[in-house]
DNA sequence: TTAAAACTATGAACGTCATACACAGTACGC
DNA sequence: GCGTACTGTGTATGACGTTCATAGTTTTAA
């Protein structure tokens, strides 16, 4: 009964939850080896790249042997979605908000390295060894601020939510995506000129004025650090007006 | 010159710029329809369910026709991404804060109604007429603060992100996820409850902690609602702060 | 030492799917 | 009415995920 739930059959073996029996050939492959192959191949042609098949022959093995390690497709973007983050920075005796800061860029970076993660579903929840630490990491900055602990996953989870949202915006326009790139949209300032172009100002009022005013217009458009910096000092505003509250 | 950044072209389908000669049989279809068809399906069957056979024998034609209207696949998903998403909320003159509320708690629901949303890429930037109507909406509620356009869209999109990551969270922990449901987890006390029985203390000491002390473990556990308003709340006394600080 | 048992990788086969293409039918413009 | 341009159909194809029976390999037990 309390055996009845457990991680996904893939997760475990992500922990190191490897079958014990020792019995018959030894594996050739393990779920790492075959996630950096799987990743490497995204990296290079996307996520559409990645193929059981084509995976398979990059470890040197037939496509079928895979699922002696991974139980579908699926399982294999959810092993990939975890190793493919680095480990999270060092918080190196940081004050909470200067850290909140980097590690938040710093999983920006992560997504913006390996942009197919955006369009890999199983993000969250982390479950994986990976993500977990960085969840970690940004739990630990805030040790001693008074929060609680729902609290500070609270504040996790918001930054990260950023984190994704920034990336997925600085990648789709800025460069990279192929649907926008069929269109020819190569920055911010194209987005917003095509946008322009079809905007009907009496039903989209403040958003024709947004875009007249050039908000998104030039090469300082909605994609470029400062913005992104901008953003984040709203969040950790709001951070340190709570820890404030609570009277740390 | 000035023509050759356009939008992707099923995306300028969608605003209404079908194409013009009149001649030869009535087409039977539009894009209205054929995305209302494949978000019935996702909606019911999840987005393994949407093929384009499955789209088509739906709304009553052979798989191929489908292709007079949208180009792949992945096109019927940009179309679906904006379709899915109803009428933002009215304004009815709330202050700037009490909208924003409302419109980032809508914007979360409509991903829980279309879960299948959170694995279409297709969120950022918004492209299509209704997801920009959302976006001209948030920017309206901001006028009169003193912000710049800029970071009115900064802070929009801040707010998407929040919705997006909370709006997976409580999907994928709180049920609907088969990846999720196969091992058992059906609520926040569950994956809590999991994850402590595989993290070690010492490579995950603040997680552990925050484990041990229930704040995933209960009813109230990451994905209720008050939860959901921390941290909202949080992002928006950061741009409260920031409007202060422009002496609106 | 040998035989059974447990496990690994393989190759062929299947069903599904996205998509291309040639064709047949239909409405409009002259 | 005739040509033209367009719409939907049927067939075909190639890629892909996955299943299964099989052959090969290492360990355990007799």
């Amino acid at each position: 009964m309390a055996q009845e739930r457990s991680l996904p059959s893939v997760v475990e073996r992500m922990w190191g939850r490897e079958p014990v029996t020792r019995r018959g050939p030894r594996p050739r492959l393990d779920l790492a080896k075959i996630a950096a192959a799987a990743i490497e191949i995204a990296d290079a042609e996307g996520l559409a790249g990645v193929s059981m098949a084509s995976v398979a022959s990059r470890v040197g093995v037939a496509a079928t042997a895979l699922y002696r390690y991974v139980g579908s497709k699926e399982d294999l973007l959810t092993v990939m979605a975890d190793s493919a983050a680095p480990l999270p920075p060092e918080p190196a005796g940081m004050p909470w908000r200067d850290y909140l800061a980097l590690w938040t860029r710093a999983h920006r970076d992560v997504l913006l390295d390996h942009p197919w993660l955006l369009s890999v579903g199983r993000l969250v929840p982390p479950m994986g060894p990976r993500r977990l630490l960085w969840l970690d990491r940004a739990l630990a900055a805030l040790d001693g601020t008074g929060l609680d602990d729902g609290e500070k996953i609270n504040v996790a989870s918001a930054l990260t939510g950023y984190a994704l949202t920034e990336a997925a915006l600085v990648h789709s326009v800025g460069g990279g995506d192929p649907q926008m790139e069929e269109a020819g949209i190569t920055g911010a300032g194209d987005y917003g000129e095509v946008l322009a172009g079809v905007l009907d100002p009496e039903t989209y009022p403040s958003l024709s004025a947004a875009l007249r005013s050039g908000a998104l217009g030039g090469a300082e458009g909605w994609v470029d650090d400062e913005d992104f910096s901008f953003g984040l000092d709203l969040l950790l505003d709001g951070v340190e007006a709570l820890i404030r509250r609570r009277g740390a």
